[in-house]
DNA sequence: CCTTGACCTTCCAGTAACTGGAGGCCCTAT
DNA sequence: ATAGGGCCTCCAGTTACTGGAAGGTCAAGG
């Protein structure tokens, strides 16, 4: 299968799916013309690699994740882990994003956004 | 006030008040020997762009706000539009994350954690 | 006077995960 | 033969810093 067909059908980017063999997720065959040749478990992993990177994992928790879904003496307790890890990383980013958000709320809501110069977002920004 | 003091006193790092010069937000003057030298001017737009990156503002995004803020005769509806902007992002980021959240939740929660090789989270992300 | 340590300087490289573009080969259809 | 689309590699750029090397400066202590 070609990298446009993989594409297509995996929804990743065919500089994507080329970043990812650069880095080592896949070893996709070549065509005497080199043309990448993708068989049935290049694209179970890279669906695999997606649907991670869709939860937010990072690349390198991706590796991880891979290298636990291949090991088949794999303790679940140790993916339940990595995911948990990620859940807390996650909670965090929300918690700052919602500290973000009420603090900017309250001052877009202050802001009478008239053609009159005066402005309690930059009032606050500017720490008066 | 030298930059060590800056750092310390504005809580921003000196290499990223450094980064701060180079990106041309402030043009502080330098000593006989090199050094450089911030006035109240420096700190004030050191403190402006400090808080305006803690509400998640990109640079850019702090570049249009400072230009507004020393623009004396902007209207504060140019202000308030960056802020909701702004704040549309963030509830973008907060809905993406609260998705993944959501069904990492889950997963972790269905999966066992043990000794065992069975696992719902890898499951998952093989697709099955 | 010399050394030591804490400052400060510049410049270069690296981070995460792609993304865009240039230059060029390959394949099929007209 | 040529036009198009798909494929290839390699290089550079993105965001907002951050780390480190190599070296100048300054104040205090011996």
């Amino acid at each position: 299968m070609n990298i446009g067909q993989v594409a297509k059908s995996s929804g990743i980017p065919v500089k994507t799916i080329r970043y990812y063999e650069e880095i080592g997720f896949i070893r996709p065959d070549r065509d005497a013309n080199g043309y990448r040749n993708f068989d049935d478990r290049d694209l179970h992993k890279l669906a695999f690699i997606g649907r991670a990177r869709s939860l937010g994992f990072t690349i390198e928790e991706c590796r991880a994740l891979l290298a636990l879904y291949e090991d088949q003496s794999r303790a679940s307790a140790d993916v339940k882990r990595l995911a948990m890890d990620h859940l807390k990383d996650i909670d965090a980013k929300i918690a700052a994003l919602k500290s973000m958000r009420d603090t900017l709320s309250d001052l877009v809501t202050s802001c009478a956004g008239d053609d009159r110069p005066d402005c309690p977002i930059l009032n606050d920004l500017a720490g008066r």
